[in-house]
DNA sequence: TAGATGACTATACGATCGTATCTTTTTATG
DNA sequence: CATAAAAAGATACGATCGTATAGTCATCTA
């Protein structure tokens, strides 16, 4: 009979419509992050969220609506965790010192490597044109590139970043973080060295900012 | 009859045994680096090398084998045309001037703008752990690892780039230079400007040896 | 209590996938 | 020309894919 401990009537409120709705939700952004949209089936989500197939094709009709609301899921997600790991860097509170653009790009790398799902998405999907890229563009990258190019703006009026240009200042922030994330397997391997872990994130940390900061080795006996 | 033009009767002889044969693997390069492994069909490369089906699974006899053999044939031909783009830029001349770092940048990006497949293919296995990935590694990027490190070792003994730890630089710059390529279908879409050009690649590269040499507006009102 | 609704399940269809086997054509060599 | 090997093509198989449809069961409402 197994254990039928999870009942929960849930009287059909709550938040989402059902429990095992948006388990399969989890379940689908961590396949599709992992195995891009091709290499994922409703049999590897159903078996990883543990449901039938039927009910995952029952909740979202097609592989494109799942593939859908599951990326709009995994951008919840990042909106309401990300502001916990930057609250303690806020940049508008008047304190200006430098060691805050270390604070805020180490938190980014430790959110980022906290919840990769976005980042893998993301990479899923850049490289090829495609109409998914197009709806993901629209959605979510216009509004997420504005959002980085103010804070980079943010950031330089306080003297905290070079001021340089802001959308390939970003640029080369998010590649040189983000870089990071992705090729962690990579790295881990060839290095011997897991790149998630904190003295490597801090002395990552601390060779990007030493350069933000103006490098000081070939400054100093130029 | 269709035209019976590119008949060519090869002797046998030439470089790779068969023309069909190398044709199919820059096809299937291509394909791969676009959609996947799993994304990717023998009938879709077939189709891109304009050969039958079967004739691909006769050369390699499976799905594994092709892949193998096209990510052998990606990076051979990176390693024939890296150089003629690195040579303008010779580290080891005694010239030593700091416009050569801003070259040498300059010219490994454009060169990723012009070969975009390995880094493509890169980040196709990277992200998630597979018995791909590992033999990806041992066959390549350990090796590539040691000469992107040495190749910055050398910089920093001239001076070049500044004395900070070399794993990480690599990393910095790699992520700065690779990310670019990698999200330029979306930048793309996101700016209306499209980054694999003259004037956007070197304003990127300004920004990011700006960033290398000291960035001058923070270090100089400070 | 009868019916309607929503959550969930079972099954089947057509297409495509990777692979295997077989036949035909082309090429090289005696 | 004869013959063997290599190249290229044709076809078929089991499996899995995405999708469609019909059915079961519990809950809610009139």
């Amino acid at each position: 009979m197994k254990t039928a401990d999870q009942k929960m009537p849930t009287t059909h409120g709550e938040d989402e419509s059902s429990s095992r709705r948006s388990k399969i939700l989890a379940a689908a952004a961590d396949v599709f992050a992992q195995q891009g949209f091709d290499g994922t089936s409703f049999g590897t989500i159903a078996q990883a969220a543990d449901v039938k197939k039927s009910l995952v094709q029952y909740h979202f009709k097609s592989k494109e609506k799942l593939w859908q609301e599951s990326i709009h899921w995994v951008w919840k997600q990042r909106d309401q965790a990300l502001p916990k790991y930057l609250q303690r860097t806020s940049l508008n509170d008047g304190n200006n010192n430098a060691q805050m653009v270390r604070e805020l790009c180490k938190q980014i790398l430790q959110f980022t490597f906290d919840h990769p799902q976005w980042v893998k998405l993301m990479f899923q999907e850049a490289s090829t044109p495609s109409p998914r890229l197009d709806w993901m563009v629209e959605t979510f990258f216009k509004k997420d590139f504005a959002n980085g190019k103010a804070v980079i703006e943010l950031a330089q009026q306080q003297n905290l970043l070079p001021k340089v240009d802001a959308m390939d200042l970003l640029h080369i922030l998010s590649g040189a973080l983000i870089y990071l994330v992705n090729v962690a397997p990579i790295s881990q391997r060839v290095l011997g060295e897991n790149p998630n872990s904190e003295q490597y994130i801090d002395r990552h940390i601390n060779t990007l900012v030493c350069l933000l900061q103006g490098a000081p080795s070939i400054t100093a006996n130029s």
